[in-house]
DNA sequence: CGCCAGGTTGATTTCGCTCAAGCAATGTGG
DNA sequence: CCACATTGCTTGAGCGAAATCAACCTGGCG
């Protein structure tokens, strides 16, 4: 856990969860606020550290505090894919909370990560006397959904170049910083490899594909960090020469 | 539309909502199960007609009594990909209902369809009395970001013969009949081209993995209808050779 | 009859998967 | 502190597969 510049103050005391104006909390009674604060545990994450793991019986949710979560999911031959990205604000684990079952996905810690969690129980009764934390957990679930749906729509529309440009286009956002000079830099949260299994290839040919954009000079790739000249250079594939599928 | 063997009564008069143990209906209060049987509109759908279009501003959600409906999503080219059918007893639309918006994807008739419509203010009504109601959407929707998730999965680690290969077992739980020698034949609800959009690959390419299924003898295919000898060699491949990305 | 959507098939080229080797950074144990 | 293993990533060669462009077939349907 690197550089823990402020100490984040004793760990029963204020994170930033309440600060948060996106936080789930926003929407609960004031009561049920002050039971949810004090509820919640307060746990840190090393870079790989899981939150929970798929299969894994659900014990509660977490509240993301700081830091980034990748949601994965394993197939029966061992294969990983990453399939969201959570950030600060997000709720993760609720999924399974709602259906009273196990994990379906695997929650993981890309970088060091801050995350409150709420027991079962205490989020079942706050839950009861709060239908707007429900919408809102709806209105979560809908936003991821409609991503999925849009990720089904590339993969079978899109060639794989494209598909990583747009990808890059969506981190930019999040994990971007635009420079003076209109330039963009990335740093990338995950692997070259998690990278392949979210554009949906080999890691090998994502290694290519990275070339040949090298080599038409729209993004240079080095270790976690890319390099932009032109974000609008690379919107502009999109439109160009169409998809390949 | 064809064969309308029984007239289905008048149309004020009872559908299969009511009786359907799936319903979304039995989950709320008597009362407002009257008020939902008295605001719904009972509709009929001949193939190929569309109960609302990608766009569209949500007025209300249908309850499909009979037939299968498709929901599709057009990307900016024009491209259409089936993202997932709906079964007598599914509600359709409550996504967009429930984030005011617009429809982000089509729902269309992919046969005969009878289905029941009922607006969004008596829907509001209805729901705000009834959380069990809202639940019930949540559980719909966490259902499908699974399928969706699923379908993502095996994007990224199946080959496009193995994927054709689960989706045709998947179609023959609600589709495929059994006959008495173990056989199974399959009645597909929709055309190649969108099965190729499911898959995620070219219709021409579709049209040759069919070939070699053929030529491999563990599926026939003759129109909309397709024979499968053993469903238990099909399902052998998945693990078999193991995938291709 | 002619049109058209849905479907198949062929020829060609590009693409991506596989196997394999190699490399740099990091970690580990003696 | 060095030998060694591991992880993440890149690169190459070969091959099978899919996209593309195109022709053609078929059954409806106006």
């Amino acid at each position: 856990m690197p550089k823990t510049a402020r100490p984040c103050a004793a760990d029963r005391s204020a994170c930033e969860c309440e600060a948060r104006e996106k936080c789930d909390v926003e929407v609960i009674e004031p009561s049920d606020a002050r039971a949810w604060l004090r509820g919640r545990v307060r746990k840190k994450f090393a870079a790989g550290e899981a939150l929970f793991s798929q299969g894994d019986p659900c014990r509660g949710v977490y509240y993301l505090s700081a830091g980034t979560i990748g949601i994965r999911r394993l197939d029966p031959h061992g294969n990983s894919v990453l399939l969201h990205l959570a950030y600060p604000g997000d709720t993760i684990g609720y999924r399974a909370f709602l259906n009273g079952g196990e994990h379906k996905t695997s929650a993981e810690a890309l970088g060091p990560c801050i995350a409150c969690f709420l027991d079962s129980r205490t989020l079942a009764q706050i839950l009861k006397r709060n239908p707007a934390l429900g919408l809102r957990f709806q209105q979560r679930t809908n936003v991821e959904l409609e991503l999925a749906h849009d990720a089904l729509v590339q993969n079978a529309t899109l060639s794989n170049r494209t598909r990583l440009i747009q990808l890059l286009i969506m981190l930019a956002r999040r994990h971007g910083r635009r420079r003076a000079d209109g330039s963009w830099r990335i740093e990338l949260p995950m692997t070259r490899v998690d990278l392949a299994s979210m554009v949906g290839v080999r890691h090998e040919t994502l290694s290519r594909i990275i070339g040949r954009l090298e080599a038409d000079g729209v993004a240079a790739f080095s270790g976690r960090h890319v390099d932009i000249a032109c974000l609008r250079d690379l919107s502009g594939e999109l439109h160009g020469p169409s998809g390949q599928n």
